[in-house]
DNA sequence: AATGAATGAGAATTCATTCAT
DNA sequence: AATGAATGAATTCTCATTCAT
């Protein structure tokens, strides 16, 4: 009836991982050509990180794709279609399992570390990008770091809280090594990225973690 | 045959305070309307750091700074000259001054918290927002901000160095931690914005000496 | 090569009532759901009657009709096709008979009023504003209106010369007069519409008559 | 400040002949070339009324006007303002004075003749005709055309009542006379346009005088 | 007959920038 | 220095139409 393949033109948020038809992005099926959405998706997702969102025009994108420049109208009716669709599509952020069975209570820097390894989004380094840069002026890029930050530091808590139960030391400063440590793993990427700098994370949880012994 | 006030078309670094003349942005010294140039940075500065460089027209920034859309283009021959100027003047950063006299070994903490508190950069939240946002995209922010981090990293580095002179553990832990704090003082205000997520410094600042301690 | 069921590719003018297949628009005979080719004429017509043919999109029709945007082209390969199928189908001119077993010489505001009644046209008020909108840029639509007005311009001046064989009054007026009823006939629902006038054409015709005697 | 000198966002209704600095449409002053927004407006009446507002690209009216694209934008911001700014400028309406010292009464067909011969409507046939066509469609087109429609009503009326001041025939009939001579006046041109079919409005002005007597 | 992906010409609009005054 | 008209390339979006299935 309605043609438009997407067009969720509910550009809101749909923050869940979307278990939706397309989880394996980047093509269809093998080393295929993947589908024309997918390439545009892609195109999109390389010119976003690379110039900006604003900075890319959908002419670009089509170019870039493959494809004739109506077609990305025919699947992403309006530009920021395509951002919310990468967004909605490729940031995908594992939720805390309620099922702690691989806890190790006691050892607060195995936690941490494993965290740091898994960092629970499912994102390619240019979705990344995008996600940062984006979130300070689209709002479904912001509602997806939120959400993002909010689960980092959940388990950073999480972890934290199990390992040391006697709560030494008062809340406030679980609080603040939690923040920390989140804000390491969230903006690492980011910072490198942009500054050179690097931060290893693996050292980080040591020193957060003695901080609190 | 071309004599624009501003027009540096040097694009290029500019990174030094330049102690030049218009230290006193959003001048008119008092209370009265600052002059057109100044309006125009003014309005530049607010919406470039609320929509992004690229989304912003110029027409929208005369408009917002009351002037007519040509004179714009008289102080600030093209665009991109705005965000360097921006970037130029009102971004200082305070150099680490050679003499220590206040240096206080021993007391890492106090040091720390003393960075935290006076961050050498000097710039308006609007203005951070727009040298983070644009640092992935254009050369001059990045240059900035890189060299904010720079010196951000050397005087956390400094501070725990002469707050522990024993070098009690190796050189990549001390590292870390710099990093980390520095980390923390660059992007606090910006996952704020983003996230709603605070952090408090100070703790941070005691975290982090205790971890090395 | 081609087989379209309309597609009479002569945009030209069919104008004749065509008692062909589909004299039942809206069809389906009763209340059931008309066949689709129906549904995309009863779509464009709304549509166009609202909007104007220029301004509505034949993927708009196809989503009005519920069909998809393909089948719109199976049956009107080309755009135009829908107003010129509208037109020949939904617009019949009831042709004057020549057996006036009715007529009834000497009472003209009776032989008006009937025909103010009974306008000869077989057209929704929909199609009456399309018929009316798109005969000033289209030629289907300016014939039938042409030819329509011929009708009832010979009708009028029928009904009013039997009335009044005499002949009283030279042919000037008795043609004013005829035209005069006959543009109140034609463009009474226009007025109506756009400007909210309302006018008898009972007491029309009984001023004409009256004026005329 | 702003820079759009028309641009009247409010494409609502200024339905007053707006004395505003502009009445000598068409031109600078005599015979030289008219200045650039003059002579887009020309161009955009000529194509509206040829082919419809709908149907008309911009780019047409700037190659049409002989100016680049860009000043379309420059003096018009959004097509529409184009139409608005055409009804605006060029269908002045003269309201009825209240100094009816030329009145005569007993002599309706000769006020309805002058009402004929000067309708109220300061418009090229070029704007009648975009006039009533995109009454249909357009907001400002069709209360312009209701105004319109109302003192032409007004004025018919008005001469038949001082002309008949006995109120000779009931007042529904009175009503319905001047309905039918202001459709007459109204429509005379468009019938004749769409149809050929022509109408003497001195006569009908005589005729209907004659049935009101 | 039915479907929706694909295509590309072109529409409106945007906007940085130039320039005469 | 100040102004706003002028310019035209580029951008987003629209849409009729084609076509493989």
């Amino acid at each position: 009836m309605d043609s438009h393949p997407d067009a969720q033109r509910d550009t809101g948020s749909r923050l869940t991982p979307s278990p939706g038809p397309r989880t394996d992005h980047r093509s269809g099926t093998e080393g295929s050509e993947p589908d024309a959405r997918t390439r545009i998706l892609n195109a999109a997702e390389e010119l976003f990180a690379h110039a900006g969102y604003d900075a890319t025009a959908t002419a670009g994108i089509a170019k870039a794709a493959g494809v004739p420049k109506g077609l990305v109208f025919h699947y992403f009716p309006r530009k920021i279609d395509l951002l919310a669709t990468l967004i909605g599509e490729r940031t995908g952020i594992e939720e805390l399992r309620e099922d702690h069975a691989d806890t190790q209570p006691g050892d607060p820097v195995r936690m941490l570390s494993r965290l740091a390894l898994r960092v629970p989004l499912h994102a390619s380094p240019a979705m990344r990008t995008i996600l940062f840069r984006e979130a300070g002026t689209h709002r479904p890029a912001r509602e997806r770091l939120r959400h993002l930050n909010a689960e980092l530091n959940r388990r950073a808590r999480f972890a934290l809280e199990l390992a040391l139960p006697g709560s030494r030391g008062d809340h406030a400063r679980l609080e603040a090594a939690a923040a920390t440590f989140t804000a390491v793993l969230l903006y690492q990427e980011s910072l490198c990225q942009l500054t050179g700098q690097h931060i290893d994370a693996e050292l980080v949880a040591n020193l957060i973690a003695k901080a609190l012994t």
